[in-house]
DNA sequence: CGCTAATGCGAATATTTATTCGCATTCAAC
DNA sequence: GTTGAATGCGAATAAATATTCGCATTAGCG
């Protein structure tokens, strides 16, 4: 951020440029992000949008940054709740759960930044987040080492991560009806995931 | 396309077009194909490329042509070939392994547009390999009733499918070192689809 | 050869967009 | 109320890029 926003109206008026960037963003794709139209959409010109932001970039992340700390928050959430202690599968539906949530969340911001993944800092957010998934699973297997072993080896954290995280993406991007109902799909995925966590080969 | 090449040399400068296309997105991504970039790395001018498409559009549709025919293709190769009657997990890494190899096929030009599958028809494409897969695995399960069973539900197939392609996708877009190794990754992920397949619980 | 259609060219055009900068307005402290 | 800093403005600038079009070249054919 070029400089910071001293008085009140400054702050609103940052505010405003990324709630405007987010409905652009949501509404129309992050290919219709235009300086131009944020600073319409928020009721401003230009020119402020670039007395705080150093470039479009740095509006990016602004989003960005919002988007990785619900993802964060909702983890942390969850491996706090009294869910933690449930059986893997239960465990796994919480935390699916919350992850649907979080796409849902502002509009699907999340779902419409998640699938420019490759070229936003959202890779470095996503990677945070394999990262402290992993933490939490974890935390879970040693504190189930009895009740509900698991082994969240590394590859199969990476595979559980983005197998639900892209799947929901998917889910949620496609215009058409699928063949099945939301429920269906998430007691699969929570299957899967504890399955493949609990080490079950096919 | 604009108008059908008739001549050799026509015929020569469109796959001249679209091998320079290819080249350039996978040396430096979608975002990197420009008309003028391509019609240089052919050794033709941008007239010409207008001469035989219509529109920047038209050419990257050539691209995923490619994509797709290879796709289906190695599905097909699979589901014909001996290992058809494996058990779900040969089964099941035999397409995994077919899949890997299409997306490091072309110096990984499938991967390179499979990150743009939601802006480019590439949807439509990964639409029907899902349903080739569909197919697929409902054969197999028809042929394998009494000595391998699986329940390939709209909804399981959705997910594996999903979940093998875009992890491969991101394991391979990963410009960092994974703690793992790519076959461990292969066996998981193996283990992972014939499980789900099978129907287990977690 | 002579002719026509196909092919090939690339400078010019049109459009889109990020970014700047000089000036106007408002705040807040004294 | 004066004043300097912060804020806000938006037309102008600059750069990238898709697409066109009039002209030059070449292939194929009698």
């Amino acid at each position: 951020m070029r400089k910071k926003p001293q008085q009140q109206r400054a702050r609103l008026l940052v505010e405003s440029l990324i709630d405007a960037a987010a409905e652009i963003v949501v509404a129309e794709g992050l290919d219709a992000l235009t300086t131009a139209r944020v600073a319409d959409r928020a009721g401003v010109s230009v020119g402020s949008l670039y007395q705080y932001f150093g470039n479009k970039e740095e509006l990016i992340v602004a989003l960005t940054d919002r988007v990785n700390a619900d993802l964060l928050d909702a983890v942390d959430r969850v491996a706090s709740s009294s869910t933690r202690d449930a059986d893997p599968r239960r465990f796994t539906r919480a935390l699916l759960d919350a992850a649907f949530d979080v796409f849902e969340a502002r509009d699907g911001l999340a779902l419409a930044l998640l699938r420019h993944w490759h070229r936003l800092d959202i890779s470095r957010g996503l990677h945070r987040f394999e990262q402290r998934m992993l933490d939490v699973l974890r935390h879970y297997a040693l504190a189930h080492l009895r009740d509900h072993p698991i082994d969240p080896s590394p590859a199969r954290a990476f595979i559980v991560i983005n197998s639900v995280v892209f799947t929901l993406l998917r889910y949620l991007a496609q215009p058409s009806e699928p063949g099945f109902r939301k429920d269906e799909l998430l007691d699969e995925l929570a299957a899967m995931a504890a399955g493949q966590l609990s080490g079950r080969a096919g």
